[in-house]
RNA sequence: GCGCUCGUAGUGAAGUUGGCCUAUCACGCCUCCCUGUCACGGAGGAGAUCGCCGGUUCGAAUCCGGUCGGGCGCGCCA
């Protein structure tokens, strides 16, 4: 007889049915056992009765997690016994025979229990983990999450190609994963961080919108928002696109698409604005801003030119940001808000609060009735605000306040669960200033296309070099960067030249992207595109701080798969074979 | 690599200004009782060298040093 699901069991009233899953639970009254059935699709009451003499002697046997099949009459509950909480509550299985399928031992872990064993316990018994209704939901929601990506693409005419997993190594970019050769002695093969030269030939080859979900491999320190090892990407490019625009004209209805009807929230704006990054960076200190609220960054430099207030007066950038209601933060509160300033380079953290007209600060008998006038006009504080300071070189000005912004934010609890607010940075920098190593270096990735086109590269200077602009673009959500893209290059002397500005000369450029560059040869297409993170955007569309809570198995901080033990040791044998 | 932080029965927590800690509670587990429960109920029970090593002390879960492991962040992530 065939099986039947929990969910189908309403349907079968006064009909005997057989249902198999795993016992969530067993009442045992003694003489009546009553155990709770469950499936990929909810919980069925079986009822166990002592003249059933089998089925009651292995019911009684029966504990948690057993997986059992239960053969029975499907039997309207009588009233008063109703149960309103599980769907199936107003019926019952009058079980006449019990099938013990496979018993279990006392989980090391309570999938079903309100206490959350801590993660990596969770992670080391993740097929169990799995069990509970939320990771049941989330793998579901993610593959339907795919499913509504795919419908779109193709509905584009995007022709979904495979790309190696065996690829090279690149010597640009994140530390690659090295697959040694057997066949090829001491050579190696490595696994991509992301298509990008394979889907650029496929331009060149002639396929004229591709994606892929495809796998990246990274060998970086993971995050709260990034997977150590391996993530998905929406991976995309278009042929005969010469404009960054046409691509995210391309992608808006997608994400819209995911924002509203997939997730059910709702967008900020219908517009999705373009924001140059260097006003991002000004007006938000960071370039992938949170929308969801305001409190922009105020420029106050001219302000302070010639304050007596030494700190603002030597600062080579004053700016700062408005709290609603910031006289409601403890000097405690404060305290900590200012070791984050500190945390990001900030000497200390200046304010002036706003209480019955009156400007009270520590600060503020160092500052003349017109630079308060001024700050208060400038920044629009009222009774019950205060304002917070950052004052020192532009960079870390914008990179303390934006993070002051955001922990602000998240404070007084601004970042709407239910809102998503999007936006492109466009206008990246080509270049950018590597302090470390005193020199200058690829801002994004080298392949995109300078803004201006080959021209725009005639840069001698630091400086003329710093002022190129890419054609690139990020997608933002929520704060975070979900989307990164470029219009490419498909002219070899560009990339020569692109390179050449950093010193390197065209044997490099022929060494490192040979095939690319000969493809180039033959006829490449312009074409533009971009690739999604699709497991960050998953995890924000679903309220999620922690990227591993949306994947089925992932590995923790610091790259360990705690439940299959991977990395491992190997045979000496095998890395013999393999010349290692 | 660095900074912050956490580590107490199977699980989650309390205890951490040293001593009534012979370590508390809840869930789970085991035994027995119970014919309408659904977070079943009742009675009883087992289970922890307080991550590990060392130190201070009459006395350490508690203080100090080291170490291992987890989490978050920085670096890194073209």
């Amino acid at each position: 007889m065939e099986r039947t699901l929990s969910s189908d069991v309403l349907q079968k009233q006064d009909e005997t049915v057989v249902v198999s899953g795993w016992v969530q639970s067993r009442r045992d009254h003694g003489g009546l056992i009553f155990i709770d059935l469950r499936d990929h699709k909810g919980i069925v009451q079986l009822v166990i009765n002592p003249e059933k003499n089998e089925a009651f002697a292995r019911a009684e046997e029966i504990r948690d997690e057993f997986v059992v099949r239960a053969v029975g009459l499907v039997r309207k509950r009588q009233e008063g016994l109703e149960n309103p909480n599980i769907e199936t509550g107003s019926i019952e299985i009058v079980v006449n025979g019990l099938t013990i399928l496979n018993r279990a031992e006392t989980l090391p872990i309570q999938p079903f229990s309100e206490n959350q064993a801590n993660e990596e316990l969770r992670l080391k018994y993740r097929y169990l983990d799995l069990r509970r209704p939320k990771m049941q939901h989330m793998l579901k929601r993610r593959a339907e999450m795919f499913s509504v990506i795919r419908n779109y693409m193709e509905g584009q005419e995007f022709t979904e190609v495979t790309t190696p997993i065996l690829a090279n190594s690149s010597p640009e970019g994140a530390r690659d994963f090295l697959i040694p050769s057997r066949l090829h002695e001491g050579k190696f093969y490595a696994l991509p961080q992301a298509p990008q030269q394979f889907k650029q030939l496929l331009m060149v080859g002639g396929i004229s919108r591709y994606y892929q979900l495809a796998a990246c491999f990274r060998d970086e320190d993971p995050r709260a928002d990034r997977l150590y090892g391996e993530f998905y990407q929406l991976d995309t490019e278009m042929s005969f696109v010469e404009d960054g625009e046409t691509v995210r004209q391309m992608f808006d209805p997608l994400i819209k698409k995911l924002s509203t009807e997939f997730a059910g929230k709702t967008l900020l704006s219908e517009d999705i604005p373009r924001i140059p990054y260097v006003e991002a960076i000004e007006k938000y200190g960071s370039d992938k801003p949170d929308l969801r609220f305001g409190m922009e960054l105020v420029e106050l430099t001219d302000v302070f030119t010639d304050t007596e207030f030494a700190v603002f007066k030597n600062a080579e950038t004053v700016k700062a940001i408005l709290v609603k209601n910031g006289t409601l933060l403890s000097r405690k509160q404060i305290d900590g808000f200012t070791e984050i300033a500190k945390s990001e380079g900030a000497g200390g953290l200046a304010y002036i609060s706003y209480e019955n007209g009156e400007a009270k600060s520590p600060i503020a008998k160092f500052l003349s009735g017109t630079e308060l006038a001024a700050l208060k006009e400038k920044t629009g504080a009222t009774d019950g605000d205060t304002i917070f300071f950052g004052a020192d070189k532009r960079s870390t000005v914008n990179k303390v306040l934006g993070r002051l912004r955001s922990e602000f934010a998240d404070h007084f609890e601004l970042k709407d669960p239910n809102v998503i607010a999007l936006c492109w940075i466009v206008d990246f920098p080509f270049y950018e200033w590597d302090d470390a190593r005193k020199k200058v270096d690829f801002g994004h990735n080298p392949f995109s296309m300078p803004k201006g086109g080959v021209e725009a590269l005639n840069a001698s200077t630091d400086e003329e070099k710093l002022a190129i602009l890419a054609d690139q673009y990020d997608m933002v959500m929520n704060g975070y960067e979900i989307c990164s893209g470029g219009v490419r290059n498909h002219n070899p002397e560009v990339l020569y030249k692109v390179f050449g500005l950093l010193g390197y000369d065209e044997q490099y450029v022929e060494d490192k992207f040979g095939a690319m560059l000969n493809a180039f040869k033959y006829g490449a297409p312009p074409h533009a595109g971009c690739a999604f993170g699709v497991d960050r955007m998953f995890m924000e569309l679903m309220n999620e701080s922690n990227i591993r809570e949306v994947i089925a198995f992932p590995k923790n901080g610091s790259g360990v798969d705690v439940m299959m033990n991977s990395p491992s040791m190997v045979d000496e044998a095998q890395k013999k074979e393999l010349g290692i």
